[in-house]
DNA sequence: GAGTGGATTTCGCAT
DNA sequence: ATGCGAAGTCCACTC
């Protein structure tokens, strides 16, 4: 594969109109990305409608049909479309337009540029992989600290490091008095994860007495284990990895942490 | 004001990375908007911690402390910040290094470019009006197309043109069997509005029964009006102009509008 | 395909 | 400042 012949970006500085619209037609036939820089106004057209009137603003067209139109200051767009758009480049009246339409639901966005300062065709790679970080030595200091990420009015009594790879045990009572097992995952939740919770839950309640409930925390669960869960009378709560990590980062729980390092 | 002086950007091609840097740093002084396309890795760290590997992406940073970092495709940010953020420019081993860092929640994020294909400097004015719209008839149509907009289990039992401009009438029953009054304001309702309300709930009270409601539907309510609508014993709902216009959108409720429309 | 819940939600308005 | 509700939310996942 020639990628050293790839180029990323070709860029167009003030082109004339009809120029603008040949390489806007012709990256989107080629299902690439578009970016232009320019005086436009904004129509938008479905859920509801909206105008926005002339202003200098920049608009990228994805090569995955998502659109956005972003204003000098704002985090949001002033106008967008999520990804399955089809887009549309006219010239009319010495205006470029750029349509992009949307069939489910069915809206439309139509971007008019009277000036185009930058045209860019985007041809980006991008295969880095995306990762939100929280380990799971993060998620059980989470629950400790803030056990309302699993269940209001649950009370933190122990906890235990695992042996076993993938999980760790918290030992909470809950706002009547039940003892609560929490097994926690900090990716989907296994089958094995619910019958090792199972086992636990057991072994408690033949020591203590029969009220005892067993939790298992994860992001999400495996085909079937919602299932399995019910069928061994167990609970599944949703704990968030990120959630976890905006826990304890919060300083005035950082002691808390220190606490429970110890 | 020599506004014909005025470049709305600054084009940089392949800078390298000290004029890359030198540029960055002038604009960040000047408060001017950057916009970065190059190869690039993010992290992340605050609510939550990421962790984006090498790509190709776009990265705006805007005047006001927002960042963005886009991927080729996607209509969401891979990385970002809202505005507020203050941004430093450094390099370091042939890198270029932008942090945006957010104090309330303290947070940060870094996109380092070991290659820059493209550097704006973007000095865009914008003073464009935006405006989402739903016409205060819209907004009647859709009560009375979907009673539930302002309440579940309302039923219109007629309605009524004002001569009055600014609002609309519409008359429900509620489920429980009282009527409801409700005054429609496609803007802001003021203490006036609430006052009309209140002048037609005590005239229907004093021809019906006791069991008047009145509600004052409008997108919110101004300042200090929450407290009179208490002291009038009235409600207030918020009715979404977009939503009614989403409302009047779906085809299946298209014939019931032209019923109405007789 | 519709419905539900979460988000580094963001944003606005109320208290 | 804090908290609650809405969003053209978007998005992923379940039923």
């Amino acid at each position: 594969m020639p990628s050293v012949d790839r180029k990323p970006l070709i860029t167009s500085l003030n082109p004339d109109v009809e120029k603008a619209l040949s390489i806007a037609k012709d990256a989107f036939s080629k299902r690439q990305g578009l970016l232009i820089i320019g005086n436009c106004v904004v129509d938008y057209r479905g859920r509801a409608s909206s105008k926005l009137e002339t202003g200098e603003r920049i608009a990228i067209f994805k090569e995955d049909g998502s659109v956005l139109v972003h204003r000098p200051i704002g985090y949001e767009p002033v106008n967008w479309q999520p990804p399955s758009c089809v887009f549309h480049a006219s010239v009319t009246d010495d205006t470029l337009h750029i349509r992009a339409v949307r069939q489910k639901p069915q809206e439309s966005v139509r971007v008019s540029f009277d000036r185009v300062y930058l045209l860019l065709v985007l041809n980006l790679v991008d295969r880095g992989e995306f990762a939100l970080h929280a380990s799971e030595e993060d998620m059980q200091k989470a629950v400790l600290v803030m056990p309302s990420l699993i269940e209001d009015g649950l009370k933190p009594i122990t906890y235990e490091k695992k042996v076993e790879p993938g999980f760790v045990d918290v030992y909470c009572e809950d706002k009547s008095g039940r003892l609560v097992v929490i097994e926690i995952k900090r990716k989907t939740a296994s089958k094995q994860a619910a019958l090792q919770l199972a086992k636990y839950v057991e072994a408690i309640r033949n020591i203590v007495n029969k009220n005892v409930r067993g939790v298992l925390a994860a992001p999400n669960l495996g085909k079937g284990v919602q299932r399995l869960l019910a069928t061994l009378g167990l609970e599944f709560k949703h704990l968030d990895p990120r959630k976890c990590a905006e826990v304890l980062r919060k300083p005035e729980k950082r002691r808390l942490q220190e606490f429970f390092k110890e």
